[in-house]
Formats: structure tokens, sequence, C-alpha cells
DNA sequence: CAGCCATATGACTATATGGTCACAGAAAGG
DNA sequence: CCTTTCTGTGACCATATAGTCATATGGCTG
């Protein structure tokens, strides 16, 4: 947890500070990301910094959080009434949850690198096993309810569908030719994919997920 | 590439130096693992070791392009004939390569390692690229078998499955309650899994490839 | 033995980092 | 106007790194 004094700071510097920092964790591994680059962008004393955070990895933990937490009221707030079928719901939180990194590319660039950095990965670790319970909850729901097979591991189903859908990112950059973090780089307010080509990937993933891929005759 | 010095050593001298590196880059990010440390490690001089590679990026470079060798040779010699059956094919090569992972724990955390660091994002989506491209050959032929659904996009799928096919390591490590790099740590010669264990996760991933998990009622 | 060449060496350099600390302002309030 | 408390500062420290280089070693050849 960061110290009192950086609540106490103007929300403006707050947010400077915040944002200058997400940029050079999400361009660098933590073990590059340096706090001199940071203080020096945002124009503020190294001294400063260790005013408000105890350490480099105190900072870090936050801004994991902090971005964590965004996301999540997001998804939450943009969520609409609940669906009954897992398909459609499902469908519906990954859209979501895709709308807010493709508006927020330096969240999702900063969360994209703290996913693929191993310098801490019990943080990496936790994130992925709180979107796979996620996913349990939603699949044994459905599974009470006729939807999923009777034959299925869901542990693993969640587990499968949680890293497939960050993977779906990487695909999604591959076809259309781009990457979070060239965006961030371009200054560009967001990430240029339409909501159709979004849904379009999305359609074909589910029917994956529903269906598989071995023909039925 | 190594410089001709390199491949002059003794073999013994070769393949220590090699086995070191990799054990440092298998438990450190590029960033962390530190040149000093793998020549103290190894007993050579620092100045060795820059007769052998020109910088910590040849040598890292060399270290994948050897394993990857290593890993891609086993597999083509443990492969038995080939099995007209996707299906069978595919559990054929996973098997043969998570075998390889399992008797390997050397190279297969630093292969691990490799995939997850974004010091190079190039070296990691060039790994991918290839094995995403080997099995969408396989549905391919697959696919004009009729074995495969005709409205799949080819493309998606085997983006997927390769995407799985290295999820799936996860998916075991935590089911049977290891890692890769506490096998390394501790010594032992192999990763504690039987083929049946192996097998059994594998059969279950097949099959959600296969037939997806909604209910067909 | 002399001369040559490939290899080995480790002290050294330049550089950068995370983190510290003694001090300077500034704001508040008595 | 003085004192206390909180915040800002940047020179500075210890440390570690990748990479260099002048020199030493030792084997081979004529």
């Amino acid at each position: 947890m960061p110290k009192q004094t950086f609540f106490n700071l103007p929300d403006a510097k707050r947010r400077l500070i915040i944002d200058t920092a997400l940029e050079e964790f999400a361009f660098n591994t933590y073990d590059k990301a340096s706090l001199s680059q940071i203080v020096l962008k945002a124009g503020i004393a190294k001294g400063s910094m260790y005013q408000y955070f105890n350490d480099k990895d105190e900072l870090y933990t936050y801004l994991v959080e902090y971005v964590s937490e965004k996301k999540l009221s997001f998804i939450n707030e943009a969520l609409p009434q609940l669906r009954n079928d897992f398909f459609l719901l499902y469908k519906e939180v990954i859209f979501v949850a895709a709308r807010f990194d493709i508006i927020n590319p330096l969240y999702s660039s900063f969360l994209y690198s703290v996913g693929k950095d191993s310098h801490n990965p019990a943080i990496s670790k936790k994130i992925m096993a709180s979107s796979a319970s996620f996913i349990e909850q939603m699949l044994e729901k459905a599974y009470s309810q006729g939807q999923i097979r009777k034959d299925i591991n869901i542990k693993l189903a969640a587990f499968i569908i949680s890293y497939l859908s960050v993977d779906v990112g990487e695909y999604i950059g591959e076809k259309y030719g781009f990457s979070y973090l060239s965006v961030l780089k371009s200054k560009l307010p967001n990430v240029p994919i339409s909501d159709n080509q979004l849904e379009e990937v999305l359609d074909e993933l589910i029917d994956f997920i529903k269906r598989g891929i071995a023909s039925t005759i």
C-alpha cells in the first residue's frame, strides 16, 4: 500500500504519476522499467517518489491493483442484466472486457505486460486464478441447468476458457495487424478495431468452445 | 551465431557453459539473468565468454535455437508412423512434446521462461507462429478429408490449439501441484507425473477441442 | 628452440540502478 | 512571529551490470 502522502496529493499530480509509471511498465519489463525515468518524465524528484511508495515493488503492485479495479468496475457497470445462457453471458463479459482494452490502451498494455512478466509469478498466477474461478462459477450454474455436457471436467473447461479469453487478444492483434504497444506508442486514443470485427472473432471463438471442431457426420 | 571458438571447445566444456546459462535464464528474466553469475558458476573467465559470443543477446538466441532444435528432433524421432486421424495425430504430437518436457526440466523451464519473457517479443512470437502454422497444416489436411466441420475458421482453430497446447502445461502443473522451476530447483531428474496422468488430461483436452462443451440435447 | 596462433584471463571501465538523507520550503496554528 | 509538521528535493551511495583489453598461456610447426 502506498503511503498516506500519496493519497494527499492533488488528483492531477497523482494521476500524472500513475500514468507515467504505467507507461514505463507497459513498455518495459519490471526489471528494465526505471524509477529514474519515471520521475524524470513525471517531473518530480526521486525522493518524492519514496515519500509515496516504500519501494519499486510497492509501486508496481499498487498499479496492478489500481488498473484491475478500473477494469473490474468497468465490466460490472457495462454489463447488462444477467443472461441465463452461459454462452451469451460469456460473450457479453468478454465483449465488455475487450471493449475496455480497446478504449484504454494504456491500461491494457500494462495489464498485458503484467501477465507476461515473470518477475513476480505470483501476481500473474493470481490474476489468472481469479479469472478462472469466475468462469468456473458461471460454468457450474450452466452445468446445473443442463447447458453443459455431463461428462465435462468443469475445472479444466474453466481453465481453458479463461486462458483463451486472454490469448484471443493476441489473435485479434495479429489478424488486424496491430499491437497494443504500437497503438500506445502512436498516441492514438484507442485501438483501431470496430465492434463488428470484435464480435465476429468472438462468435467464432464461442462456437469453438461450444461445439468443437470435429465434423459430426 | 556464436563464434567458431565456441565450437572448437571440448564437448564437456561447451555443454557445461550451455547448461549453466540455460539454468540462469530459466530462473531469471533476460534482464536479470547475469553473465557474471553464469561465468562464475561455470568456472570460466568473463573474457572467455566474449571469445564465444559477441554479446548477451547472441548467447540467449543461440540457447533458444539449441533447445528448440533438441525438442524438435526429439519429437520427430519419437513420433511413430503418421496417423490419418487429426485428433489421434495431435494427441501423439503433444504427448511426445510433453514427454520431452517431463524428461528435460532444464530445457522445458528454459523454453517456458522464453515464452513468457517480453524482453524480445519477436522471439516468443516466432515460436508461437511456427507452432500455429504446423498445426494449421495438420488441420488443413484433416479438413480436406472431412474430419473438420466445414464452417470452421482454420486459422483461428490452429491458433487456439497451439496456445492451448502451451497452456495445458500450466494446468497440469496446477493440478498435480508442481512447477517446472521447482522441479529444477529440487534437482530431480524429471517431472513427477506418470504417462497415465498425462494421457488423462490430454484426452480431456482433445475431447474439448473435438466436441466443445455444450450439451447437445 | 623460436615463432606463431588460438585461446584464456580477470582487473577495469562506463554506466545505470534502487534507494537514502540532510536539508529546504511551505502551510498551519498558537 | 515563531514552532511544528508535512512535503519536496537532488546530490549522493552502494552495488551490479555488460562489455573491453592488455597480457598470459600453451600447444603446434618448421
